[in-house]
DNA sequence: TACTCAAGGGTTTTT
DNA sequence: CCCTTGAGTA
């Protein structure tokens, strides 16, 4: 037998031997599916003697790709010296595009190899722009509704054109025009979206043959992780970088695809084997991870869905604690319990005697979940960690600052220009930059361009000229210390190369030494902090004419625009901790300089981290959505908010398909638990913050789970209500009403509901920080709990109308629609809709002419 | 041109 | 509750 992959089952080991022709791993949840793929790229290079830059492997999250190679390397221990090339979908594009895309340049016309990547808000503003170019009413055609239409359309390889053809209504040919524009100044601008990244490669491959062939030629073994999550252009890429071979992997499961609404297509994995005639296919269904009670609770809940392949997913972890359920009387009450909960689960480890205390996750389906939980968190003293909502490259200081070195690398970036042109404000107003607009337009060329020829034109009035001077002044200077000046760079051309400008060296090096080298290699500086300031560069340490190092340039651009000094002035707690954001990204941009990386590598790195990626494994708690757990695990995951309209969402309640991929969802997030699972639920929920807590039904994801694994934990609300369904919704039982009644008359709506203890540490000097006595902590605190704003059981039934929630309802004018929420009572009832055609209403019961459907 | 203030409007998930 | 947007003013 194989030593190598003597770790392995079975079935795994035969997936790490198929190397030649198609393969499909269909690896359920937790079946080794890393090890799998690793051994398998170990197998290749040790095994088989496959040059290890032969392997091309593809996963999807840049922190996933990092763990792939340093797992492989782990394997091979330096025995190979190239290295397989392992990243996401994105950046092997970039790499790609970077080198090659010039190949498609027709005279003057055609993407240049130093494009822009631009991002979410950067496409926002595309679009805005053209709307108002077209006339369009933002408010009737929603930017953010037409960036999804187009992102759609691109992510089905629909171009505008076809879009325009395919449209049926006005509003969809609006969005067509729209389109069109945006693709056109995206063009102009050099830039990129997301989506252009994987198309603009596909349309490389198939646009020249040469290129194509080159990469067909370097990479004989492909290997794609999370499968079922691949959209039209990577299935296109995947078919075209296996071209001949067909030596293509690839690795996933339809229960954990959860990205079609990013575009990703199911029938990319249900359908590999006719894609692939004489494909193998081998299925993992020994699970490593959880214990048999999770295992089955989750797979009799995606056992309700219909498309799937179905597998029977198994584990020796015979048994295995019950799944916990505690139903919150409120948002924080919710958050207070898991987070008592969590204490709790670390304390028992230490008390076992376990050195490091053990890991725990709180998944939510939505990111404006997290708040809650944050807070409780906090004040139980424990260490979190929080994965997505904004991150670091989100900020605005750091976004600003970017915009200016992407400006500085490419001065036809016009949406970093319009970024950066008045921040911090320097007086160029709106009307000044409407003139340049027009001029951009009316001349073809870009902003900067527009700029330049403006102000040596005269064609602003003399303040604006001086204020637009001075900004093209710093970009400009800025730009020579990167790039050097013409008479400098000859030099350069003749000296040899200094590492640090490696990057603007001529791109002639042949494919093969195309991949991550950069990134293994570390350039010694010595001392680097005072060489950071520019201006007081010590002597001799970069002779003149040399250029200028990144950190260099970032700290003269924070410096020459005054943007610390504006931050200063505001002097508030704010301002302080963004001065501290952009001295860090003067550290990563002296990290990155000292990786190797070029300007472009750096702004590409910061445009492809994606939320996950901050994910550190070190931290003990970590908070995150769902779609962010996919491929971790946790021995306690505390899976919350299951109830109708937020968890499944709201959104995808009246499609089946999007339900069932919201079961999915529920799939991916029970099957991260090892050891212990709870689910939690609130019944009432406040939506945005100071509105009243609205009832809530429990998820249907609940009742899906076998009742025998099932038990409620945190105290006396055994309701045992989960058998009643939706039809009890209101009925919340004698002992609620009597604690409801003792409050009634401080505030019956709980607008002023008496904070416990203020803002205190804790709530009341008891410490409530074991499971023992949280029942009474709830007790004690349910007291405080305000009436809910929802009427009364009666109420809601004995009225002639009293449509409850989760009702059929007809409407005379939207038609057949579900009833969503109800708030107030009597005649003041209001009810909200959800209707297929109209989306949401909000209608006042008394008048709207509703009837049972 | 830039700043303040009020009103309104919005929460899915992300490379 | 938060952030964005618009109007009005210095």
């Amino acid at each position: 037998m194989n030593s190598l992959l003597a770790k392995l089952n079975p079935q795994q080991r035969e997936a790490a031997e198929t190397v030649e022709g198609p393969l499909l791993i269909l690896a359920g949840a937790g079946s080794g599916k890393t090890r799998v793929i690793t051994y398998r790229i170990a197998y290749l290079i040790e095994e088989k003697g496959v040059p290890a830059d032969s392997i091309l492997a593809v996963t999807f999250t840049n922190k996933a790709a990092a763990e792939m190679a340093e797992r492989v390397n782990k394997i091979i221990a330096g025995r190979s010296l190239a290295q397989p090339t392992i990243s996401t979908f994105h950046s092997f594009c970039v790499r790609v595009l970077r080198r090659d895309i010039e190949a498609l340049r027709i005279g003057d016309s055609g993407y240049k190899k130093d494009f822009a990547i631009y991002d979410a808000a950067d496409q926002q503003a595309i679009v805005k722009q053209a709307m108002k170019r077209l006339g369009v009413d933002d408010k009737q055609l929603k930017p953010t509704a037409v960036m999804s239409h187009i992102s759609w359309a691109k992510s089905h390889m629909i171009d505008p054109q076809e879009y325009y053809l395919q449209s049926a209504d006005p509003k969809t040919e609006r969005v067509a025009h729209i389109y069109e524009i945006y693709r056109k100044e995206l063009r102009k601008a050099n830039a990129m979206d997301f989506d252009d990244l994987l198309l603009e490669t596909v349309r490389l491959f198939k646009s020249s043959g040469e290129v194509r062939e080159k990469y067909n030629r370097r990479y004989q073994y492909l290997l794609i992780d999370e499968y079922q999550d691949t959209n039209r252009p990577q299935y296109e890429l995947m078919k075209l970088l296996g071209g001949g071979h067909q030596n293509v992997c690839v690795v996933g499961d339809e229960d954990q695809s959860i990205y079609s609404w990013r575009g990703a297509n199911i029938k990319n994995i249900l359908e590999f084997e006719k894609d692939f005639p004489g494909a193998k296919v081998i299925r993992l269904e020994q699970n490593y991870r959880s214990t048999q009670v999770i295992l089955e609770a989750a797979s009799a809940v995606v056992a309700n869905n219909k498309q799937r392949k179905g597998k029977n997913l198994w584990t020796e972890r015979q048994g295995g604690g019950k799944i916990g359920y505690y139903e919150a009387p409120d948002g924080e009450n919710e958050s207070l319990f898991v987070a008592d909960y969590i204490a709790k689960y670390m304390k028992e480890a230490a008390k076992l005697g376990m050195e490091e205390p053990p890991r725990a996750a709180v998944l939510y389906r939505t990111n404006f979940q997290s708040r809650l939980f944050e807070e409780s968190l906090r004040r139980y003293g424990l260490k979190y960690n929080v994965v997505g909502g904004f991150s670091f490259y989100e900020r605005s200081e750091i976004k600003d600052m970017i915009s200016y070195l992407k400006l500085v690398n490419n001065v036809d970036d016009s949406i970093a220009l319009q970024r950066v042109i008045n921040t911090p404000v320097r007086g160029i107003g709106k009307s000044t930059m409407e003139t340049l607009e027009r001029i951009a337009l009316e001349t073809g060329l870009s902003l900067w361009a527009a700029m330049g020829h403006a102000v040596r034109e005269q064609l602003l009035p003399g303040r604006a000229c001086a204020a637009l001077k001075a900004f093209k002044e710093i970009i400009d200077e800025a730009r020579a210390m990167l790039f050097g000046n013409f008479a400098e760079r000859l030099q350069e051309s003749i000296a040899p190369t200094p590492p640090h400008s490696r990057d603007f060296a001529p791109d002639e090096l042949e494919v093969d030494d195309l991949p991550e080298e950069a990134e293994n290699i570390s350039f010694d500086f010595g001392g680097n902090a005072e060489e950071l300031d520019a201006a007081s560069a010590p002597a001799g340490f970069r002779a003149p004419g040399d250029v200028a190092t990144l950190p260099e340039v970032l700290k003269f651009l924070i410096d020459r625009t005054g943007y610390i000094k504006s931050l200063e002035q505001e002097a508030t707690p704010e301002a302080f901790a963004r001065i501290e954001n952009l001295q860090e990204l003067v550290n990563a941009a002296r990290d990155s300089r000292d990786r190797g990386e070029s300007l472009d590598e750096f702004l590409d790195h910061a445009a492809l981290v994606s939320d996950v990626d901050q994910y550190d494994a070190g931290a003990n708690i970590t908070l995150m959505t769902l779609h962010s757990a996919k491929g971790l695990e946790f021995p306690l995951v505390c899976l919350v908010g299951l109830e109708e309209g937020l968890f499944p969402h709201s959104r995808t309640l009246l499609d089946p398909d999007q339900l069932e991929e919201e079961r999915r969802l529920c799939y991916v997030g029970m099957t991260r638990a090892m050891d212990s699972l709870i689910v939690t639920r609130a019944r009432y929920r406040r939506r945005y913050g100071n509105d009243m807590p609205e009832a809530s039904v429990p998820s249907r994801f609940l009742e899906e789970i076998p009742p025998k694994l099932f038990e409620e934990i945190g105290g006396s609300s055994s309701r045992s209500e989960r058998s009643g369904s939706q039809s009890q919704t209101y009925d919340y039982g004698e002992r609620h009403y009597s604690y409801e009644d003792e409050d009634q008359s401080a505030n019956r709506y709980g607008t002023q509901r008496p904070r416990p203890a203020a803002k205190g540490k804790s709530y009341s000097g008891t410490t409530y920080n074991s499971v023992d006595n949280i029942a009474q902590f709830f007790a004690s605190r349910g007291k405080k709990f305000a009436p809910p704003a929802v009427p009364r059981a009666g109420e809601a039934h004995s009225g002639k109308k009293g449509f409850r929630v989760g009702q059929k309802v007809r409407h005379p004018k939207y038609g057949e629609g579900t009833v969503f929420q109800r708030e107030g009572e009597g005649d003041t009832a209001k009810i909200t809709v959800q209707f297929p055609r109209f989306g949401m209403k909000k209608l006042v019961e008394k008048y709207a002419q509703l009837e049972k459907a």
